[in-house]
Parts: structure tokens; sequence; C-alpha cells
DNA sequence: ACAAAAGTGTTGATCCTACACCCATGG
DNA sequence: CCATGGGTGTAGGATCAACACTTTTGT
């Protein structure tokens, strides 16, 4: 790693969620001989904008390139990382002696959050530093480094926010999906149950969904119609961002 | 200035809202032999919280302790800062000599919004950069420096969004005011008119506001009603964040 | 007495919620 | 044929927008 190149005492953190068996996830790196996981993150070299390196980081961990990403909080806090934290990252060998210094600095670390369609991301092998990367259940973290428990709360406590305001699922569902499926992704997000007949209305009312004229089979039961988001109709809604 | 203190390629700028003569104010800085203006911001010393910074630039700027301060945005694209603007403030006189390498970094700046309340801010002595301090109306800012008219409107723009979130006026307006004085506040920040009867209406159901049993009166017309703001519950509808 | 802002109440439209029935499908 | 989830409609309540009349004050 070329620390040269980077800002110094500045990093990013991503959380990126997915969604997966009625479930939200997060994507998340082992770290190497230590029982911890991290975000996955990086650094801004000096020729390129913050934002810049924040898709990078995604499209290296997850081969995804057109993302739904928000810059969502600076952590700042002067002590958020521990005095011994690059002493154990240097003694269980999980990076090497002379990255000691570049990561024993201070670090104020910028949040984004990602929400990505979990079926497309492509698992990519781990990086020198992580010895495995898995879609961990947001409802079950585990124990995570520094302050990432935070950061992932703040970015699901924006998230829920953020669906009043904008249409959410062209990022986190298949191209085609129920609208149970649907409902399931907001009721995990907003951790509430929705009524089944008024959600429907609801969103139809939006006219941000385009009825395929297809039908899932195979279920045992009705067959539900399978729809697809209006991409053009989408994206003037998100722009708008008035309230839902 | 001690720069060797100061996290480097950082910075703090803060866009403090004020509200007078029914117009929606914003605390700038004119720099010294030139015809541009900043807004009041700072650095970040390696044993300071990034929040504990914002709020030192505040009380240093304002005189004011207990303020209503969001953090909301991290400018961080590559060029906002263009190649000669340290060089003009070095030529002109603005800054010394020596410290021409320290403004010569690339610089990220955090942008936070305030909400102060205009009457109580003693106007401070200008500082080593700024020859004077002076409170703009928000509706035609004059020329200022970098991409600091982005972080006012983008401030702005967060400020109309939170409206919709939070009560708001403790931080704006006097201790006691009228109903007419925090519909003309919400109408300057929404920029348009609001209805003076289910204003009123929609207000006192949120129970925030105490009747003073006082009334302000030499104004030619029936005498208003002075309320002030019932602190308790305010600071509990803050906490809340449903929709207004 | 009058001009102008302040206080108050009502009505219709709209939106949201809660709820019940029939339909289709694979086992 | 039946269990189960999927599709549809409706009635009542709450909320919001639009609007008009009366009151108070200084001049």
């Amino acid at each position: 790693m070329q620390t040269d190149n980077f800002i110094p005492c500045f990093s990013i953190d991503c959380v990126v969620f997915g969604f997966h068996n009625n479930e939200l996830r997060v994507l998340l790196l082992k770290l190497k001989n230590l029982d911890k996981w991290m975000l996955p993150g990086g650094f801004v070299s000096y020729d390129k904008d913050v934002d810049e390196e924040a898709i990078k980081v995604l499209r290296e961990r997850t081969g995804l390139d057109d993302i739904f990403l928000r810059q969502f909080h600076l952590f700042g806090k002067k002590d958020r990382i521990s005095k011994s934290h690059a002493q154990e990252m240097v003694d269980k060998k999980v990076i090497s002696e002379d990255l000691k210094k570049w990561f024993d600095q201070r670090f104020l670390s910028l949040g984004y959050y990602a929400l990505v369609e979990y079926s497309k991301v492509k698992k990519p092998e781990p990086d020198p530093v992580s010895e495995a990367i898995e879609w961990c259940p947001f409802s079950e973290l585990p124990d995570l480094v520094i302050d990432h428990v935070d950061i992932v709360q703040k970015a699901h406590q924006r998230l829920k926010k953020e669906l009043n305001f904008q249409p959410i699922g062209l990022n986190l569902l298949p191209d085609e999906f129920t609208m149970s499926e649907l409902q399931a992704l907001y009721e995990t997000i907003l951790n509430k149950q929705l009524d089944r007949r008024n959600f429907r209305r609801k969103m139809l009312a939006f006219d941000i969904l385009k009825n395929t004229g297809k039908k899932r089979t195979g279920n045992a039961h009705k067959s539900p119609i399978l729809y697809s988001f209006d991409q053009e109709k989408y994206q003037q809604l998100l722009q708008a961002d008035h309230l839902f």
C-alpha cells in the first residue's frame, strides 16, 4: 500500500446494505488472525474526489459500478480508535510493521451507505488484510473493530429516514419482484409490519412500478404478479425528494 | 496560527443562520484587502473532537455557547480550491508568507449549519484575516471564496428538509415572539406562503408553545399574543424526530 | 370611524387505516 | 379439494386546505 499518496488522518467506511431471504444484510470483512470484522473502506488519494474514492471502494468490493451511494456522517471523535488498535493489528500480522505508523494516526472517517442487489454481487477475493468477506445479518452483527458498530447503526437510522423522502428498492431488489417482496424490504428496513393492501395501493400510486405481465409460479399458492421499476419515473421521484 | 497542531488537509466551515427583519441571514467574514467573503471556519486540533472544534468556532464568532449546530456534508472535490487561491491570499496580504504552505494544501471541508438568535449575537472583532463580520441576507449573498456559495446553498437545502422532522424557532427567535413572527420564519426558510390560520392551528397542536399572557402593543393594530417555547416539550419533540 | 393585522370556526376534499371477501395454485 | 398467500374494494376517521367573519388597536 502506497500510503504516501493518501491524505493523512482521513478514511472512508462504507456500509453496504443487501437484502436476501427477507433479511437486511451488511457486507463485512473478517480480519486475518483476529476474531473481528470491519466495514469495507479505504483512503483518499490527493488527486481524487472523496466521492470517487468511495465509488472505487464499492467497485472493488462488489464489482458493481452503478450503485446507490450516499455520504451520511463524519465520525470525528478524538478517541474513536483505541491506542492499542494499530499495535494489535501488527502483532496479529494483519498488517506489516512498516504500516504501523500509518494506522497509528488519528483518523476521521467519512461514512457512506450503499444499497446493492445481493444477487448481483460477485463475492470477491478477500484482500491482504482480510481472510473473508461475508453478508452478515444486520440483526446479529459480529464483533466489529473501532466504532464500526456505531457507523452501521447510524447508517441504518439514516436509511430509515430517507425512506420518507425517496423511493427505494431499485437498488436492493432483483429486476423483477413481487409486491410482497417489495413490502418485505420496507418492513425489514423500517422494522415494523405494514398492511398488505394499503402498501400495494400506496406503491402503485407512486406510479414507479411496471407490471411485467409475468407471474411467479411454483409457490403452491396464487401466482403473484412480477413488477419491475419504471426507471425513468423512479429517477424523477428520486430527484424530487418530496415527502412519501 | 500554530498549524502544527492541526490535522492537515481538513477544515470546518460553519453556515450560521440568523433571522432579522423577516429575512434569513448568514454570518459572513469579509477578507482583508479583497472583495470577497468567507464562512467562519477553522481547523481541527489533533486532540479535539471535530464537533468540539465546530462548537469552538461558533463560540468565538458569536459568543454563544448553547447553540443548535449540525454537521451536514463533507465537501471533498479535488479541485474545490483553485490553484491560485493561496497565492492570492499572500499577494493581498490576507495571510503571511509562511502560512502559504498550509493554505496551499488540498482541503476537505466539513460543513456545519447553526441556527442562532440574531439579537443575542454580539458582533465580535474581526480576526487577523478578516476586516469585517456581517449578517448578509441569504437572498443576496456577496462574492464568496472557493465553494462557499455551494456550502451555504446545501446548508439551506438541508435546513428546509429538517423542518419536516424537527420543530424550529427556539434557536432563531427571541424568547418571546408572536405567531406571525414564527410564521414569517417558516415562510422565509421554506420560501413559500403559508395560510395564517392553518399555521397557527398546526403549531398550537404540537403543544410546544406557551402563551405568556402578554401582548405586544404599539402596532396600530390588534395586539398579538406573545408566545415562548416550552423548552421541555420542545426538546422532547426534537429527540423524537418523527414527521411534522 | 377606519384601516389593518390578529383571533377564531367551518366545510369539503383528501389521505390513511382497518378490515373481509374472492381467486389461483401446488400439493 | 384445501390450505395459503395473492388480488381487490369499501367505509370511517383523521388530517389538511381553503375560506369569511369578528375583534382589537393606533391614528
